[in-house]
This record gives C-alpha cells, sequence and structure tokens, in this order.
DNA sequence: AATGAATGAGATTTCATTCAT
DNA sequence: AATGAATGAAATCTCATTCAT
C-alpha cells in the first residue's frame, strides 16, 4: 500500500484557497500561496484538482451550499401569521449573520471575487442567487396566500428586493470587518423596514 | 494650460479602460488591450498614468463621480412630507437605473472587479458607499425630524439597507443585463417596500 | 535464481514502454503511461529500472537486437554465385520488412526516436549500425573473394549504401504506416537496382 | 518611432533554434536556450513566434526548403543518354553532400528531431519526402522515355530507395560528423550501384 | 509626445523521482 | 515487492513596464 493519503487533504486545500482567494482576491492569488498557507507542496494541489480555476470552482460550491443551508433551515410555509413571519426573517437573518461573521471571508468569495473568474462561475453564482430569491419568494408567495402579507406584491421581485438587503449586510462586512458590530442593528433596520415600514405611525 | 499633449486623451484612455476592464475584468485586461481599443501604442498609456493600478483607480473614480452625481441631483432636506419623499425616491431611483442601464459597465466595475484590485482602491470603494450612505440617511434624518419618518428609526444602518436594496439592481444588471427589464418593477417593489411595506393593510 | 520478484514483469514493462514510446514519443511519454498501459503502480518501474532514461536504453537493446537476429540468420559466405546472393537479399530483406510490418513501432523508436535521447543512447545506435553495416560487408566481402561481385567495390561504404536503401524501407514506415503496402515493390526495387542496375540492358 | 527593431531578428532566432534544436534535441532544448544562444531574453522569442512549435516548424521549413533548393537546382529532363544522367547524379549527390556538410545540424533536424514534434510537422515532412521522390521519379522516368534505362523499372518505388540511399549520407553524418570524409567514397559507391551494379563485369 | 521592441518577473502546469506504508 | 501520495525542478508563456528612437 502506498503512503497512506492524508484523509483531509483535498478538503485542507480548500479550506486553505477559501483563505488565501479572499485574502489576496483569486487572480492575484498563487496555487504557490495555497500551498505556502498549507505548508504542502504546490505540485501537491494538481493532485487534488486539475487546474487553480477547478480550486476556484469547488470553493465557490462550498460557499454557496453553507449560504443555501442556512437559508434552507426553515420552512417557507411554516407561518400563518405575520408575527410569526416576522420571527422567522429575525431567526434566518440572525443566521446569516452569524455566518458572515464567522467566516468574513465568505462575504469576499461569493459576493465579489469567484463570481467573476469566468463564465461557468459566473453562472453558477448566477443560478445560485436564483435559488436564494426562489427561497424567499416561496415565504412572501405564503405570505400572500395566507393573506398576512398585501395581495398585490410583486413576489418575484420583491424576493430580489429583500435578499438585496439582506446580502448587502454580507457585503458590508467583506468590505469592511468592523461592519460586524452591526449585525444586530442590521436585523433590526431590515425587520423594522420590511414589517414597519418608514413612515411614523399614525396616532 | 494643460501640461499634456492632448487634453482628450487621457480621457479617452479613460474611456476605452473602463469599457475593457468591464469587458474582461481587471486582471484580464492587459494595458495592451486597452491601447488597442483606442489604436494607439501602449507606451503612449504611460505618459498619462504611472501604471496599470492608476489607470483603474482614475476608471473608479469617475464611475463613483458619476454615481454621486446623480444621488447628491436632489436635496435632503427638500421635502416635508411622506408623499413628496416618495416621489423623491422615485425620481432617484430612476435616475440611478437610467444610469446603469445606459452603461451597464459602470455596475460591474464599481460593485465586482474595480473594489478589489488593492487595499487603496478598496478603501476609497467603501469611502464612496460611505458617502453614499450618508446621503441617503440625510434624506431619512429629514424625515424623522420633519415628523414624517418614524422616530425610533436607526438612521445611519437603515441608510445602508436602503441603499442596498437599490444597489442590489444595478448589481443585477452587472451579473445579468437581462435583468434590466425589470427596471420599473424594481423601483415600484422597493418604493411599496419602503413606504407601504410588507404588510396586508387592515381594513 | 530470479533476484527479482516477477521474472516476466521486467519484459512486460519493457512490452508496454515499446508500445508507449512509439506511440508518443519518449519525451511525451510518461511513466505514468507507460505504468498505466501495464495496469501497475508507476512507483513500481522504478523497481525494475533505475529511471526513464534506463528504460529507453533497455527498450532501444532490444529492438536493436530483434533486428540483428535478422541480419544474421543467414551465414555471410553461404553463397557462391551471383544468383544465390540474389536469392539470399530476396530472403533478408523479406523477413526484415516482415519485422517491421509485424510491429510498425520498431521502426519509430530506433530510427527516430530512441536514438536521440542522449549521447549515450546515440553512441549504441550508431555501433548497431556499425554492426549491421559490418554484416553487409561481409556478405559483399565474400561476393568479391568469390569472384561473383565487381572486384573494385568498396566494400565498406557500399555496406552501407545498401543498409540504406533497406533501412529507408523500415523508415517508410515508421513514417506512415500505409507504406506497408510497398513491401513486395520495395523489396523487388532494391533487388533490381542491386543486381540488375538501371541501365536499359544492351541487346 | 520606437526602438527600432533590429531587422533580421526573425531570422536570427531561427538560426540559434536551428543549431539548439539540433545540440539538444528539439524537446530537451529550452526557449531560455534558444534566447542565450542568442543572449536576447527569452520573452523577445514570444515577440517573433507564438510558441516553442512554431519555432521549430519555421525551422523545419527552412531546412526542407534548403534542400529542395539544392534537389529542384538540376532539370529532370535535361539528360538524353545514360552518361549524362550518371554525371548529373553525380552533381546533385555532390551538391548535398556538400549541403549537410556546411551544416550537419541540418541532418539531424530534417531527419530526426522535428519531424516528430507533433502530426502536423510529422506530415509536413511526409510532403516534403515525397516532394523529393517525386524529383527523382522525373528524373527516372524521362531516362525510361528515352530509353537509357531498362523500360519495366518501377519508377515510384524506386525513387524512394534512391533517395533512400542518398539521404542515408546526411543521416550517417547527422549521427556522427566523422562521416564527412566519406563524402567523395559514398557517391561514388552510389553511382557505382546505380550504373554498373554489383556484379562482377561478364568478361 | 508617441511608439513598440525588448525584457524578465512571475504564474501555471507537468512529471520524474522518492519513500512511508 | 508494490504502491501511489507527495514533491519541486523546470518548462512554457504572459504582460506590465522601460526606454531608444
Amino acid at each position: 500500500m502506498a503512503r497512506t493519503a492524508e484523509p483531509g487533504r483535498r478538503d485542507a486545500i480548500l479550506d486553505a484557497a477559501h483563505t488565501v482567494f479572499a485574502r489576496k482576491g483569486y487572480t492575484a492569488a498563487s496555487i504557490a500561496d495555497l500551498a505556502g498557507e498549507l505548508g504542502i507542496g504546490h505540485g501537491t494541489v494538481y493532485r487534488y484538482f486539475g487546474n487553480k480555476r477547478d480550486v476556484a470552482s469547488a470553493v465557490l460550491d462550498r460557499a454557496l451550499a453553507r449560504i443555501a443551508e442556512v437559508v434552507a433551515a426553515e420552512l417557507p410555509d411554516a407561518t400563518g401569521t405575520l408575527a410569526e413571519y416576522r420571527a422567522q426573517v429575525w431567526r434566518i437573518g440572525h443566521r446569516l449573520y452569524e455566518l458572515f461573521a464567522a467566516d468574513p471571508a465568505l462575504g469576499r468569495l461569493v459576493f465579489f471575487d469567484l463570481a467573476t473568474v469566468d463564465d461557468d462561475l459566473r453562472g453558477r453564482h448566477r443560478e445560485a442567487l436564483d435559488r436564494f430569491a426562489d427561497f424567499t419568494a416561496a415565504y412572501l408567495r405564503n405570505g400572500v396566500d395566507r393573506g398576512f402579507l398585501r395581495p398585490d406584491l410583486d413576489v418575484e421581485v420583491t424576493a430580489r428586493v429583500v435578499n438585496g438587503m439582506v446580502f448587502e449586510g454580507a457585503a458590508q462586512v467583506a468590505r469592511d470587518p468592523a461592519a460586524l458590530e452591526l449585525r444586530d442593528a442590521w436585523i433590526r433596520a431590515v425587520v423594522t423596514l420590511m414589517f414597519d415600514g418608514l413612515a411614523a405611525p399614525t396616532p
């Protein structure tokens, strides 16, 4: 039998790539940087991935999957009232922010760097955002069906608008880790805007 | 009196850079691509810019300035009622979307590519977003002061949240030009969310 | 008693190398290709050969030996008349062509690829051709001695010239397997040239 | 105007490539070797050739053209008698040998190295040999038509056989420059074989 | 002022070779 | 004995930058 293969080697490389791509950007990061981060020979990377783009592809997939996991943790049709839905948005917002707080590189990778590597990755990125929009749309549609959201809501577009608000928080953090402090304020602002609106309450 | 030979030359280079960077991405675009787009020798670029990064820097500045122009076209304290503010948001949204529709490259440059060139550009990008947030915050604060926006609004954060919604539209278009069709629906969704909220009207 | 584990293994590797070197060329063929052809681990090759060059060396030796076998099958002094010698050349020619027909890779290896690996192999190749020339020279010298070949023949050089004709047939096949069809025509042309000459018979 | 282009730069690179490829073999020779031979930066090579293979292609073309020049210098139908043809073969043989003597690398490149770079070059090489065979065939056909060569000659195949003899001389030199001494003996042996045959003259 | 020939740093990728298992 | 994971030397190629003209 050969020298035993390091079992988590492939994942370790992806972890290192995640870090290094986020730190230097995809193009500026070299395979040697990757390998150096791990303390392995750079040729080793090529035992697990055909080329640099394939590494990026796998990193993006993992990153998107991690986000999808959070988004999909709740059921779209689990809420029957506005108050329940509001609570649900709180929970999802919290978890997402937690995710981006725990791994600030995630936002940088997903919302800036890896989405522009090539047409294929651009496509996969767009598809993922579409899927996230579909999730949000399902929540909204449930609310409209049950009567606690306004019937004239443009469900598809509003879903994207809402996601824009939410992911902008992640982008903030990606741009400036100091934005992490905004976590609670951000979620509160989003929820307030969505459910209470901007207008002053009429007495 | 102009120091450089041809005063229009520098701008022409920036125009070409804007186009080429948006088409191929900053790193993939070469100085030769840039000069080729203009039909000038690539050595000439170095008479107007110290290096490639400086070109990117100037392109980003111009792009941000173009956005700032639109945002700053309205006066934050020009509105005294909710209806007026609503109309103002409509106008600003329309003009921004018009800008990104007229030049879809703009979004790609500002929201993806040039912001990740290096720390300095990253910083300038962040500052610009901060400035835009300040603008929006000024509008919101005016509304709170005049009493037509809710007094407990977290003005700073909400400004960023609102900008997130708006700029997400631009990012959509940058990712997929087909999203241009969403223009009116997008603005309507943003305005509805801000002013009418998600909740079904109580009878 | 064999020192190596499996006595046939070494030969199997040489067979595979023969095939793969002929297919892809020495430099383009990797040790992994070689092992893959056999279905063994590529590390195993190094249990039987010190390095890639040693494999080439052994392949070349075997190939040259295979040719030598054919050339040496006849006895140089077995013929006493021109007609007998002519028949002998026919036989040798046929057998050589049969060899190159049965294994078209042989020509590619001997006449192109392996002879240029390094100075040592280049030398061994030259030596082998010298030995083949010596064989042919022995046939010619026998003919001169017995009086049925012209006495003023430059035996050494003519031997090389004759071999040139013969091996050129092999090189043809190595360059283009379709040349195999020429087999009989080729041998007839060589024999005619050698024994009948180009000139029209005088009446 | 730019720094004036070295006028013979492209040719100088081909000369250096000719030398270096012949010395180390195509694959073992690096672009850096090439550039080093000339004392220029290796990047400069890429201003004149798209890649290494293109350099090889141009070197092969030049080498084949140089041989073709010699072969085509005589007219196939210029001879009316066996004696004239014999003299012509002498002349062509001499010139070819002169060529290979003046540039021993030529044989190595044409008959060994560059012909195996890839399928395209292999094809071009084969075509060139075919063209050379066509030349020789034209000479032979002329002789047959005029009646001084035997009417039953297989013109096509004999042309290749004859070329085999001739080019084998070049290959000799390519393998071992010492073979240059054989020049006159070689030509005499070829001519004798072609026109006098091997057989002892009958009294 | 404008040019583009020249350069070499640096990136990706391949693969012969080693060696722990 | 056999394996194949790991390695890094070395090769090809790109391109930002310089600078003679």
